[in-house]
DNA sequence: GTGAAAGCGCTAACAC
DNA sequence: GTGTTAGCGCTTTCAC
């Protein structure tokens, strides 16, 4: 590999004249960089990233964490925000938690490390504790990490109440709400409490059931639709993520209960498994795209301390399927 | 930030020892390592991954070249690829070229700059020639670049004839396949040569329509989908991706067709979108994970001048469902 | 076993 | 405007 020596003694001029030349549009006279390129050319010469980054003390890249990628909400996060990024000029470092033993940690000391310049932290944290210290630059997306740890995150109240604005269309007597893990406090989990203050106020009977901690998979939430069929008989209405309402709308055709007909279904988050199946599911969707547009824009602007005026929160908008 | 040498200072030592001290377990006297760890306790000293990048000359970081992340057969993959590599002491650098002028230069390019150790090659590429002067380490997944460029995929050939025999248990006369773009060769593409073999020993009737290139949305295959039914008014059986032929399924539905009595249907890849609709599809599964996992293992031989015994083609396996 | 010093390849401040 | 050179922070060879 060539390295820059090679192409200043081959252009006949010196490193720093290369560098320069390479880096700045608008130095050296057009003889020199004539010669610099030409010998560049010839020589086929690369800079080395490692060592520009060492020098200049970045590396262009950013970290996503997430709990995995094979689940519709995160692969269409994890895309939006890869797009955005690169647009920004930076790579995108993939870090899934999820089936790992402390991974968490292992990607936090990795931005320590500067191997990365920031971070998206989009993974539950059981261990909040371990972001308090952190020096570097870290946007949350819909997740509380520390109170100097900023959150881009949807309008979660009124998400709640548009799914209860759906139900109460429909004149529902039992909802059942199916919510990530209780063990987390994120700001998705507000929507729950914003629905329920509207089902109260009209006399809604609601029952909350829970997904195990980091649970992301179809088998866990055909588990629990299972459950909340044999123990609520009398349900007309679940309230749950795109992939638990799936399970259920997959469970209810199955035991013959008619949808909508006997049983009304919401989705929350609103990818695309709501759209693509036999019956589209009414979901309330979250703007995945612009959120992570915004959380792009922020690392980046938190990363080279520049100023940012994007909104942290943003509205739902509420799909209308055929389920409810 | 503390440095080496402010390490070195604090334990009484010289910066060479730290140094062994930390990368090396089994260096140095019980007491220096003790003084060594204490100071680096004191002082939470982080070492700098780009110093140590630049002086070992590599980054312990593969990059995934993908479509897009946001399509239920590159989510899977990806995950289980990040899984893989991570246990192998990797980092997954995510590149994702849909939608982007000409990114997979740009990646192509990273990796020259030595960005990354190797990279693992899953999105169509209209360009094969930029792969040919490449030097270091890549592997392709399921595409065709460069004579000397090794791939691990899935075995289609097996994959078409499972395809045929679900469609001969069944007495079909009219079957539509659904290819990807004719513009690239990919050994994916060969599943529908072998179906076709199976199909013209058997009299059956089949016709294929492509998708346009790159294209991996829900509205592309619903207008398709769309298509097939138009100019097809008789066919009985359709093979595509899970992709394509959930939005087949979808419009049949809504246009009174029963499935599987009067249509069935038959999903290539097996993605978890087969399993989680009302009705299950009937699929031909590629083994996304071990095929992730050979590719990890490969290139970090590859990277490393290792040796690697893993097969590079893997059967896959056909997924009962209610469509066929 | 330990310390000094020469890189790794590039950038940019500072002389000329 | 151009060249020289001192870092960036770490690893490791080579004397002691």
């Amino acid at each position: 590999m060539a390295r820059i020596r090679d192409v200043a003694r081959e252009a006949g001029v010196s490193v720093g004249t290369v560098s320069m030349v390479l880096n700045h549009a608008d130095y050296g006279s057009p003889a020199i960089r004539q010669k610099v390129e030409s010998a560049v050319e010839k020589l086929q010469y690369v800079p080395s990233e490692m060592a520009r980054n060492l020098s200049l003390k970045r590396t262009m890249t950013v970290g996503i964490i997430v709990p995995t990628v094979s689940h519709p909400f995160f692969a269409e996060l994890v895309g939006d925000l890869e797009e955005a990024l690169y647009h920004l000029g930076y790579k995108t470092m993939l870090c899934c938690t999820r089936q790992k033993e402390n991974a968490e940690h292992v990607f936090l000391e990795m931005l320590q490390r500067q191997n990365m310049d920031g971070i998206i932290m989009g993974a539950h944290s059981l261990d909040t504790a371990i972001y308090q210290g952190v020096k570097q630059p870290i946007i949350a997306f819909d997740r509380y990490l520390s109170p100097d740890i900023p959150i881009v995150h949807t309008n979660h109240v009124l998400g709640g109440e548009m799914a209860a604005q759906a139900f109460l269309q429909h004149d529902c007597h039992h909802i059942v709400e199916i919510s990530g893990s209780q063990m987390v406090k994120t700001p998705a989990g507000e929507y729950h409490q914003a629905f329920n203050k509207v089902m109260q106020a009209h006399g809604v009977r609601t029952d909350v059931v829970a997904l195990p901690w980091n649970s992301f998979g179809f088998k866990e939430s055909m588990e629990l639709a299972e459950r909340i069929f044999d123990e609520f008989p009398d349900v007309d209405g679940i309230l749950g993520s795109d992939v638990s309402v799936s399970s259920c709308l997959q469970l209810a055709v199955r035991r013959g209960i008619k949808v909508p007909e006997q049983l009304k279904l919401v989705a929350y988050d609103g990818t695309y498994i709501t759209q693509n199946g036999i019956l589209k599911l009414t979901a309330v969707r979250q703007p995945i795209a612009e959120l992570a547009e915004i959380a792009a824009k922020k690392i980046v602007s938190l990363i080279n301390g520049s100023q940012d005026d994007s909104p942290w929160v943003l509205p739902p908008t509420v799909l209308k399927g055929e389920t409810c």
